[in-house]
DNA sequence: GCCCAGGAGCCCG
DNA sequence: CGGGCTCATGGG
């Protein structure tokens, strides 16, 4: 089984156990929960999302507050956010910092991820959306990069779900989990991983979404740092493991 | 108390 | 370029 085979059929595998994920959940946005999502703000089938610039404002901050944080604490930091009116471009760019860090605060790092979001933030005020809108995927990327506070992985979430650029998405389950199969090493670099799925699946945007959406569900249910339980009983069952050619460094 | 979570920057060899 | 350190809260 090579990768080229296994990179689209872990995808069907995953799709087929979970269906659709619906992301990124969209909370605050416009004063409130869309109509059509459940509980967690996730919206299966509806791939309009974003629709407005507060959407799309709200996926880019979530993406920041959710570095090396549990999604929970970082719907309760966007909460007192939203409620103490800074969850705007205009709260953002000249909230009092002391403010905006206390809002935040539950979603860890706050000192860091207040510059970050305001690094942002200013960026956005000399580049819109709008304008990001007519520049290449690869520009845009490299101009996300530029900001500090946004590494590879916040960029890639800003491109694929609020620009909805088709953009792979690699993340800690990702990569746990394919090392885990034996797919890669350890210590493959982001944009070897990156650079294996985008070669080996259509370049569509709901595929990307759907699969990165996939692997972190999956992973959050088989795949914590420290191995546990019986292992991955989806995955697992079918024949992926061994037999293929990893991918390592760079 | 310990471990974990949808990273990124910085410094050092 | 890679490895180790720092940043920090809340839930299990």
């Amino acid at each position: 089984m090579t990768l080229q085979a296994n990179i689209p059929l872990i995808y069907q595998t995953l799709l087929k156990a979970y269906g659709s994920q619906g992301w990124w959940p969209i909370s605050f946005a416009d004063g409130g929960p869309l109509q059509d999502c459940d509980s967690r703000g996730y919206h299966p089938g509806d791939y309009d999302i974003p629709l407005d610039d507060t959407q799309k404002l709200e996926i880019a901050v979530g993406a920041i507050l959710t570095q090396n944080t549990n999604w929970n604490n970082v719907v309760s930091a966007m909460a007192s956010l939203a409620s103490a009116n800074l969850f705007s471009m205009q709260g953002l760019l000249h909230g009092k910092i002391e403010q905006i860090a206390l809002a935040i605060k539950s979603a860890g790092y706050y000192n860091q991820k207040t510059q970050y979001i305001r690094n942002f933030v200013c960026f956005l005020q000399g580049f819109p959306f709008k304008k990001l809108e007519g520049e290449s995927t690869e520009t845009v990327r490299k101009m996300l990069l530029d900001i500090k506070g946004i590494g590879p992985e916040t960029a890639d979430c800003i491109l694929l779900y609020a620009l909805k650029r088709p953009s792979f998405v690699i993340d800690t389950y990702t990569r746990r989990i394919l090392s885990r199969m034996g797919m890669i090493s350890e210590t493959a670099s982001y944009h070897s991983i990156k650079k294996l799925f985008e070669s080996f699946l259509e370049k569509d945007l709901v595929v990307f979404q759907e699969y990165h959406a996939l692997l972190v569900h999956h992973g959050k249910h088989y795949y914590s740092r420290k191995p546990y339980g019986n292992g991955d009983q989806i995955l697992r069952s079918q024949s992926f493991c061994g037999n293929s050619e990893e991918v390592t460094a760079s």
